[in-house]
DNA sequence: TCTGTTGCCGAAACCGGTTTCGGATCTTCT
DNA sequence: AGAAGATCCGAAACCGGTTTCGGCAACAGA
């Protein structure tokens, strides 16, 4: 015995459900030309086809899915593995993602099947295991990196997919992506427009595309507000309250210091709060703060956190209506959209009160006092 | 042609995937000997076995999940249908309740089918659909009522289940559920331990059978410090920040008003703090407050909450397994587990500053100075 | 009237597995 | 040596659907 023979299960009730074969006896049809009335072939006169609906109907016949799959290798259903990793930003607005593909799934009658993993390689192993299973007859993948594993795998398997984000080589891809990079660009504006004239930008981790795009979106905002490009203004990379607070307060304590910092995620702003703090100054007074996520959290805190907002469910509804397509036979170059994230001014930016010099005395007059206790 | 037809999808490179009548051609076998190997059954000689254990690993041959289900009845997953209704409070945790469920289930081999639904009725139609077209073998079921109608709906159709929470009706009920009432007495005693003598108590929402199981918490920790029971000092029940600030508020405000608060929900204590706000009380200090859920949200409060927390990928884990037993045909007698909370001391809760008396008379103070102006 | 079409359905193969059943070999015992 | 078991595997049925193929009947056209 191995142990795959411990894996097996016992079939409980066996409870009668309703076939096909049933159906077709109660109405004296092939159990074929059930099937062909249920799923709409030409051949099959409207009147019988009605007949067999009502019939349908009346004995509570639903198909199984499975049973359809195994002739069809359809399963009807979208793959998702998620990334519970700590630093994992998504986390907040999981549920309204989740809802979003289960409701679009619904919408088609498909499910949504769901695996989550530990790191780069699980997310790999894990996808892995649900395509030999064939557990789903494609996936979403969320927060890509320039370079992707996962869709270099899914493409060697011939399994479709869609992306929640861009990569480096679009070739085969499709995707739904909120193009962030416009929002950064508009942050560093807004900031421009209240008078800020250095303005500091903590990005996000190498690798994802995301990332990238958010730096170059502050980049062409500062070029957009005439600024020059400031090497010394652009922080470490931050997506959790620990590395924002580092990066934050590297930059707060330059000689030459941003009044403004722009944050590539809110988790990572929450840490600038502490930040500010610590150094003793008021954001949204001393130092303004736009960030990126839109997480509610940032209601929370004081003054709250301005911040663009992703609308997670319709993303979820889109991937998924994308990805269905997809997995229809529609190509990869048809199914790409950009969304908009949308600016939520709260009470964490407004007009500088000090000039750069001024912040800088401070900051080091505070740091002294601490120095001192 | 019905809407139906449109539903069908065409199959898109057709890859040759290695099927287990491939695997038994190139070993000269039968391909029912062949499934007999690696299901281990004891008809096979040892050396067979082995032989088509290496071959199936050479081939990268893994069976269609929903191949074998049609057979055996058993698509080897797990069913869970959320609610994501705003006032559902498990949206923090949910990461890692997914995390823990989808351990569980790759762990057996097994696979996580998930859903959401907007309302107690989309929940009970959604989980019909699932159970129609056979999704998933059994369900995992969070939030139970006294009374709930998944219970029945399951029981009825035979389909195994196990509870996150309790029920009224515990005949042919698997469980796995955290003891909160014995959280909320704790929470009671620690506040009688510091000084308190009145302590109010701000309850979640009818039906919930946890609702139930805390408001007996609270009343067994009065009785065990040899408190009285009044009756005024219980809120209205609230599970989000909004209701949290009003039964505060209300409790707050009355003429012999509660030193401390225990909330059944982090998210309903949020709210306390805005209402000891708006009323001039400084909590940790004026009032305290101790709470129910463990969310990370709570630390980033000033001052941070103190708060009992779950392990929610601990009880993902558990309700896996155990549904996977029932699944198997293990009696759901057997298949009960209770579990702790555990204690976060943070900064919410302390000494008592001042008597019952001074409290009101504070706030009476300033409700008076609030409305001059 | 005879021949094509066309419309409609039955029969059977098929999908990729699992499970039952029976039979061939190989031991073991008398 | 012959009979009785035990061991191991092949063949075929089966699960619940889908899809192909072919044939019958009705109808149209010549």
């Amino acid at each position: 015995m191995t142990d795959l023979a411990q894996r097996r299960v016992t079939i409980p009730g066996r409870r009668q459900r309703v076939t096909i074969s049933d159906l077709a006896e109660s109405l004296g049809l092939a159990k074929g030309t059930v099937s062909r009335a249920l799923n709409g072939y030409p051949d099959i006169s409207e009147s019988t086809r009605l007949r067999v609906k009502h019939a349908a109907e009346a004995m509570g016949y639903s198909p199984l899915s499975h049973a359809q799959a195994i002739r069809t290798g359809v399963v009807r259903s979208v793959g998702l593995v998620l990334q519970t990793t700590e630093h994992d930003g998504h986390r907040p607005f999981l549920a309204s993602f989740l809802a979003g593909i289960s409701e679009a799934a619904s919408e088609a009658d498909w499910s949504l099947t769901l695996a989550t993993a530990s790191s780069n390689e699980d997310t790999e192993r894990v996808l892995g295991r649900l395509v030999g299973a064939h557990k789903a007859d494609g996936f979403i993948l969320p927060r890509t990196y320039m370079d992707d594993p996962r869709i270099d795998f899914l493409k060697k398997n011939h399994v479709p997919f869609v992306l929640f984000g861009r990569t480096r080589d679009p070739e085969g891809c499709a995707w739904y992506d909120i193009e962030s990079e416009v929002a950064i660009e508009e942050a560093v504006c807004i900031l421009y427009g209240l008078g800020h004239r250095r303005i500091g930008f903590v990005p996000g981790r190498d690798g994802y595309t995301f990332s990238e795009l958010r730096l170059e979106g502050y980049r062409s905002g500062l070029a957009m507000c005439g600024l020059p490009d400031a090497p010394e203004l652009i922080g470490q990379g931050a997506l959790n309250p620990e590395a924002g607070e580092a990066a934050a307060r590297e930059l707060l304590t330059l000689e030459n210091p941003p009044t403004a910092l722009v944050f590539s995620a809110d988790r990572a702003a929450f840490g600038g709060y502490t930040a500010a703090e610590t150094l003793g100054l008021k954001i949204g007074r001393d130092v303004s703060v736009v960030s990126y996520d839109g997480l509610l959290e940032g209601g929370m805190l004081s003054p709250a956190l301005s911040t663009f907002s992703v609308d997670m469910r319709q993303a979820g509804v889109r991937l998924t209506e994308l990805l269905i397509r997809r997995i229809r036979g529609e190509a990869p170059e048809d199914l790409r959209e950009l969304a908009q994230a949308r600016f939520v001014a709260r009470g964490s930016h407004g007009q500088p009160s000090m000039s750069p010099a001024e912040l800088a005395r401070r900051v080091s007059k505070e740091l002294k006092s601490q120095g001192r206790n």
